[in-house]
DNA sequence: ATATATTTTTAGACTTGTCTAAATTATAGC
DNA sequence: GCTATAATTTAGACAAGTCTAAAAATATAT
C-alpha cells in the first residue's frame, strides 16, 4: 500500500500531532526522523498528493482523517508486535522498540487480527501505550509522570519513560511493575522527591526516579 | 547487513543451486525473480563485489561459503515464521509463503533464536523442508512426489506442491496430512493413477494428485 | 564451419528517497 | 515597520534498483 518511508512519517507525524496544538512544522519532523528539512518537504508533498495529510508551503502540516487512519493501523502493529515480543518471547520492555519498528511494516490485516486474538486483544503495550482496535479506535488515558503527583494521589504504573537494564532491576526489586498501585504520601518540594506506598511497603523516591515512571491517576 | 533485494537474490540463487548440477544462469535467475536478464547482471555484480557469489561474465554464477550461509539464515527465518503463522495463528499451508516472504527480512539474531525456542525448535516447516539450525546447518531428505513412487513402496507425507483450498479439504477428507503414512499398492502405468493405501482405507488417485504430494520414503 | 538463434551484457534512462547549497518566506527585536 | 535570524523550500546531485534497446558473446543446426 504505502512504502516504507512514507509509513514512516505517517506515524511520525501522527506522534507530533499528539503532543503539539497546532500544524506540525517541517523541522520537528526532521528532528524526529532524524533527517534533513529538505527530505521532509520533498515526500509531505508526496503525501499531500495522496491526501494523507494537508500542507500549506511554510505553514506546517496535518494529518486527514485518511492519514490519520494510516497511521493509528501501523500503530496498532507495533503495539501489538511489542506485546507478542515481551510476553511469547521473553524479551524486555526495552528491547523492543526496534525490533517492532521493523515488524510493523508487514503487510496483512490478517495477520494483525489474527496475532491481536492470539495475545487476547490485549489493551495496551508493554510501555502501557493503548493499542487502537481494527477500526482505528484508540482508548486515550491521561498518561502522567510520578513525579508530577502531589501528596495523597494514589496511581497506576503503566509504563517507563528510559528503560535502562539497571532501572528495570531496581523496579522489580521494589515490587514496582506494570499495573502496580503507588500511594504519594509526601512531596518534598525542594529536591522534587516522593515518598510513595507501594502495598504495605513504604519507599523514598528521587525526583529522577519519579519522573522516569509513567502512571494514570486513580480517581478518588 | 544486507539490502532487501540483495536477500532475496541470494535466496533464489540458494534454491536453484540446490536443483540446478552447475552454475546458475542469468536468465534463469530472472524468471524467478520475475525481473529482467540485465536486472540480474547489475545485481550480481554487486553480490561478486562483496564475495557473496563468484560469477565470471556469461558463465553464470555460484554462491560462495559466506554467500550459502546468508542464504541458510534468511531461509531459516523464513520456514521458522511459517511455523508461527500456522502452529499459532492457524493460518492454513498455503496462505504463509507470501508473509513469510516479508517476515524473513526481519533483522535480529536474538530474535529468531527466541522464536526458534518458542516454537519448540522445529526441524521442518509446514510443507514439509527442513528448518536450518544458528550454524546453517541443514539436514536434507529425499523429497519426492508421490507420483514418482512404485507400487509397495512407503512413504510419509511431507508437504504438497500447490495448496488450493480445494486441494487441502480433498486431503483432510482423505485423512492425509503431514506425518500420514501412504502404502503405494498399485502404479498405473498409462494414466499414472495410484492405489494407496491410508490406515485402513484404501484411496484412488489421479496422476495430478499424486504429483502434488511431497513424500519421503520409508526404507523397508 | 558458418549462419542463425539464444543468452548475456552494456549503455542510458527512470523512480524513490536522500543530500547540500542556495534562494525564499516567515518571525522577532527594536 | 524594518532588519536580522530562523525556518522552509527549491534546484541540482547522488545511490539503489529497475527498465528498454542495442551490442556482444555463446550455443545450435545444418
Amino acid at each position: 500500500m504505502y512504502s516504507l518511508s512514507e509509513e514512516n512519517y505517517l506515524k511520525a507525524i501522527y506522534h507530533l500531532e499528539q503532543q503539539a496544538t497546532a500544524e506540525v512544522s517541517t523541522n520537528a519532523i526532521a528532528e524526529r526522523m532524524q533527517t534533513k528539512a529538505s527530505s521532509v518537504t520533498d515526500m509531505i508533498k508526496k503525501l499531500a498528493d495522496k491526501d494523507l495529510l494537508t500542507y500549506k508551503k511554510y505553514k506546517g502540516v496535518s494529518l486527514t482523517d485518511s492519514g490519520t487512519r494510516t497511521a493509528l493501523r501501523i500503530i496498532r502493529k507495533h503495539r501489538l508486535w511489542e506485546v507478542f515480543l515481551v510476553e511469547k518471547l521473553q524479551f524486555k520492555w526495552h528491547q523492543v522498540h526496534d525490533l517492532a519498528e521493523q515488524l510493523e511494516h508487514i503487510q496483512s490485516q490478517e495477520l494483525v487480527n489474527r496475532l491481536d486474538d492470539f495475545l487476547g486483544n490485549p489493551q495496551y503495550d508493554p510501555h502501557g501505550d493503548p493499542i487502537p482496535d481494527s477500526e482505528g479506535n484508540i482508548k486515550r488515558r491521561d498518561k502522567k509522570l510520578l513525579g508530577q503527583l502531589e501528596a495523597n494521589q494514589s496511581a497506576t504504573c503503566i509504563g517507563v519513560k528510559s528503560a535502562s537494564d539497571d532501572f528495570l532491576k531496581y523496579l522489580s526489586k521494589n515490587n514496582i511493575g506494570i499495573g502496580s498501585k503507588l500511594n504519594v504520601q509526601e512531596a518534598e518540594p525542594f529536591t522534587g522527591a516522593l515518598t510513595v506506598k507501594v502495598g504495605e511497603t513504604t519507599l523514598f523516591l528521587t525526583k529522577e526516579i519519579a519522573n522516569n515512571i509513567y502512571v494514570t491517576l486513580i480517581k478518588s
